[in-house]
RNA sequence: GGAGCGGUGGCCGAGUGGACGAAGGCGGCAGUCUUGAAAACUGCUGACCCUCCGGGGUCCGUGGGUUCGAAUCCCACCCGCUCCGCCA
């Protein structure tokens, strides 16, 4: 959510940094203007007519006290009269603050000023490709991964599919193991900085907007209509409101949590694309870093520190990988600024975007309302922290180019050193 | 799911419908004393919104209601605790 008393002081400058993410995305923002000073002018008037109640109120309790029974019924009487207005005039101004806050959930967040212009894809701009040289792959490697998983028993998603329709996947015998192996990896990798929870997948309609995800993207998310609740789409969710309406110590931030769990995703409007495979599916597992900074600065820092631990981990797969700086128009709708990061599969030939590496600004935080108190003296109050969160590593993408990249001649897939000592020491995996 | 009890400031905790933004304590900050620290004593110490910078207003789990006036009374919901039931 953005800041309205931005919006309010320099509305021009919020139409311009919205509508880089595309034309047509401040529409709007002057009708948010136009309700705010109308909404202020009614709680002025709305307050004013309050306190005369309450001076008229104490007064009828005082000439109770001294006996004066008609002059206490005379301000009774005016105090009711005012107490109409100030109902009519309460309820118009609520009224408008609710369409404010609605309007304003709408808005998107503004881009950083450093995030790359663009209309679309070919906009997002490559900052560095890692451990890639086209000619180096052979043949046995350009073998797609659900044949390379069929072969060796370690993917079924055909029964998958019997069990909960297209797009899940299951993993079996060593495909499960090489998963866990993964995510035991991930989690060892960053628990030197990162608070490791394990937090729940199903949260509230208010945990879901905290972060952006609602009211927008609705048809995005699974809803358990019951009691209502929806499934994660992230874990950016739960954790995100791990400090939701809470008051924050400045000098315990930054707050580092990272969070293994699986992933929801209805996917709509993408059935029949990149849905071979594991390359889109409904539900799938990984493990979140998060930070809650103390302003721009330390936020950014977090964001660097999360894509360095990203790209570690790929060098640890021994997976080649590129860092791709996301455009205006690519932006999701709460980051500020975004670095993918794409791992390299050679059997599909495509880059699979792994991680997704963004900073929020405060944007979450105050749909969250996670403040923080500065450090003492510094003549600052609370503030609004900023968040920070990207995959240390994302699943069924991760195995795709995995298993893709370390087929061997015989079809085997070797097992890198770095995963060897979470399956016991074993180097390869091989048919059953 | 049923019954009972509860939800008050950073924390604990008091609060007969009328000066309650709220006693008291703890914690924190500043000062006195001290070579320094501790102890003792004194003072200060919530968040948020608006402002013509004088001030005004909102907030006692949430939302409604009663009333001239609600932390206090009524209703619904949420959360917690205890017991019963059910269950992995």
């Amino acid at each position: 959510m953005l800041d309205i008393r931005l919006i309010r002081s320099d509305p021009g400058a919020v139409k311009a940094a919205l509508d880089r993410r595309g034309p047509g995305t401040s529409d709007g923002v002057d009708d948010v203007v136009a309700q705010d000073a109308e909404q202020r002018r009614l709680v002025a008037s709305r307050d004013e007519t309050r306190s005369r109640i309450k001076s008229l109120s104490r007064e009828v309790g005082r000439l109770r006290g001294e006996g004066r029974a008609d002059e206490a019924e005379a301000a009774m009487a005016q105090s009711r009269s005012l107490g109409d207005e100030e109902e009519a005039l309460a309820k118009a101004a609520a009224e408008l603050a609710d369409g404010i806050r609605a309007a304003l959930l709408g808005l998107p967040n503004l881009p950083s000023e450093e995030a790359p212009d663009g209309a679309g894809e070919q906009d997002n701009v490559v900052l560095r490709t890692e451990g890639y040289d086209a000619a180096a792959y052979g043949e046995h490697q350009r073998v797609p991964h659900w044949e390379i998983g069929a072969e060796l028993g370690i993917l079924d998603n055909e029964r998958a599919t019997r069990i909960s329709g297209s797009m899940f996947t299951m993993y079996r015998g060593w495909g499960a193991r090489l998963l866990r192996a993964m995510v035991q990896l991930s989690l060892d990798r960053n628990a030197d900085a990162y608070e490791e929870v394990r937090p729940p997948t199903l949260v509230r309609t208010q945990t879901m907007t905290s972060t952006g995800h609602l009211p927008k993207f609705a048809d995005e998310a699974y809803h358990v209509e019951r009691d209502d609740l929806w499934a994660i789409p992230t874990a950016e969710v739960p954790l995100t409101s791990l400090h939701g309406d809470e008051i924050l110590d400045g000098a315990d931030l930054p707050l580092r949590y990272m969070a293994y769990t699986s992933c929801f995703r209805r996917e709509a409007g993408s059935a029949g694309k990149d849905t071979r495979g594991l390359l889109r599916v409904h539900e799938f597992d990984k493990v979140e870093l998060l930070a809650v900074a103390a302003g721009r600065e330390q936020a950014i820092a977090c964001q660097r520190d999360v894509l360095a631990r990203g790209e570690g981990l790929l060098r640890d797969l021994g997976l080649a990988y590129r860092v791709v700086d996301l455009c205006t128009a690519e932006l999701g709708n709460s980051a500020a600024r975004t670095w993918d990061i794409e791992a390299y599969a050679p059997g599909v030939d495509q880059w699979l975007e792994v991680s997704s590496v963004s900073w929020f600004g405060d944007y979450q935080a105050r749909r969250a309302n996670i403040r923080y108190r500065a450090a003492e003296g510094s003549g600052r109050g609370t503030e609004v922290a900023h968040t920070v969160n990207g995959s240390a590593m994302g699943w069924p993408r991760t195995v795709a180019a995995y298993l893709e990249t370390h087929r061997q001649l015989d079809g085997s897939v070797a097992i890198v050193e770095a995963l060897r000592p979470y399956v016991a020491g074993a180097d390869r995996i091989v048919s059953r």
